[in-house]
DNA sequence: GTCACTTTATGATAAATATCATAATTTATG
DNA sequence: CATAAATTATGATATTTATCATAAAGTGAC
């Protein structure tokens, strides 16, 4: 189960700066009276599609999912986010309920502000109000502009464009271990479990990458870059 | 070329509640020195991609469209605007230019709030920041949506699903005249335009709807409905 | 009205992707 | 550690979609 860890003080925190830059002293003690931290191993459910959306969710370490039933046995993943992204922002001011669940998918630490306290800020701080909106509209580009990109991409190009994007953007190295499951992949970039495998198959004949179970090495990152921009 | 008209005053707009519900009558007022109104005629340009992003756009009357070359000739529609939606909103936080273009796709009238005076606006005012923020998510929550929706969808299901949009959101009946070409629905459904036309004819065979060039009556909507969520 | 140009229309074919089948490998579970 | 279940892997085939070709109908410019 999670496990609530004991909450750091919003003030020492590392992420400090960066994720409320905007509020004062006053601010940040008000905030840290309406926060929870909690940690989640790999795996475990953060918030159920349904659930009440009471509180703005980060994550503090680790990387989780946003993902959606859309049948039986057969569900979508959002996005994914990391260490400084709000998760929790996406429709929390205009939807009550999550459209969406989120999972751990490397253990992580995530902090829950509470709605209330946060909404009393924004109406009081116009510069928290403007943060949040900035970060808000961050999220929703960032999330729109990798949709659109990869619908433009064929198969191969997916693939080399989501590996590409865990190598650069999240683990900053050639050497990673993929956090999900190829299935998991297929979900987040819109196509067959089976087509994942081959293609991940093909770039490893292709001398592009070296698999070995989740662990992957780009070994060739321009050819990579080739096939994500070709196709 | 594109008309400014005698911008009238926010206090008489009969969008104004719906808009900014959240301003008092100094705010109104503010508002209203800052802002312009121009008329569109359907195919004008309202904004170049690339164009600094120096206020905030806002439909008034008519229909206009987001759009983004991504090749020689080749582009992409983000998302259709209507009456009541703000569209200059999508990044105007968080970039200084415009990553889309934007034209009217029927006669339409267009404000444009100076950026700095919503800015000003959201920092003394808590409600409006709220309320500002809400309208974002809401905007940005549809596209998302939409272009989740579709992307589960085959071809027949994504026709269905975009004729509905019309019909049931945008012109609220069953007969109505498609304000955009074959190949411009492709462009926003991800389609190539042959095939819209060859499905287009498909539903008219089919008894779906009919079709008198731009003119589209629905005529079996529960069918329409059915392909719209099997697809 | 005529000519060039774009849009709509339809068929034939090629290419991309999904589906089905089957097996090896890994992971979970008692 | 043995068995079941899930994941990875690969081939064969079917389906979907894109591409190419061609023509008719509509639209704008002069």
């Amino acid at each position: 189960m999670s496990e609530k860890i004991k909450s750091p003080n919003c003030e020492i925190c590392a992420f400090r700066s960066v994720l409320f830059n905007s509020l004062g002293i006053d601010g940040l003690g008000k905030m840290n009276t309406c926060k929870d931290q909690f940690r989640f191993k790999k795996g475990e459910v953060v918030c159920h599609e349904g659930d009440p959306i009471e509180s703005i969710i980060y994550v503090h370490k680790g990387l989780i999912k946003l993902h959606k039933r859309i049948s039986e046995n057969q569900s979508q993943i959002i996005s994914i986010a990391r260490p400084f992204n709000f998760v929790g922002l996406l429709s929390v001011f205009t939807k009550t309920e999550f459209f969406y669940s989120i999972t751990a998918i490397e253990d992580s630490s995530v902090c829950f502000i509470k709605k209330d306290c946060v909404l009393g800020e924004i109406e009081t701080n116009g510069k928290f109000a403007l943060d949040i909106i900035r970060r808000m509209s961050r999220i929703t580009d960032d999330i729109l502009e990798s949709k659109f990109a990869l619908s433009k991409k064929n198969l191969r190009g997916r693939i080399a464009h989501i590996l590409l994007d865990f190598s650069e953007n999240i683990y900053k190295t050639n050497e990673f271990e993929l956090p999900v499951s190829r299935r998991e992949i297929a979900e987040l970039i819109d196509m067959r479990t089976e087509n994942v495998i081959r293609i991940f198959s093909e770039f490893r004949k292709d001398g592009i990458i070296k698999i070995n179970g989740h662990m992957i090495e780009i070994i060739n990152p321009e050819m990579l870059q080739r096939v994500s921009s070709a196709g």
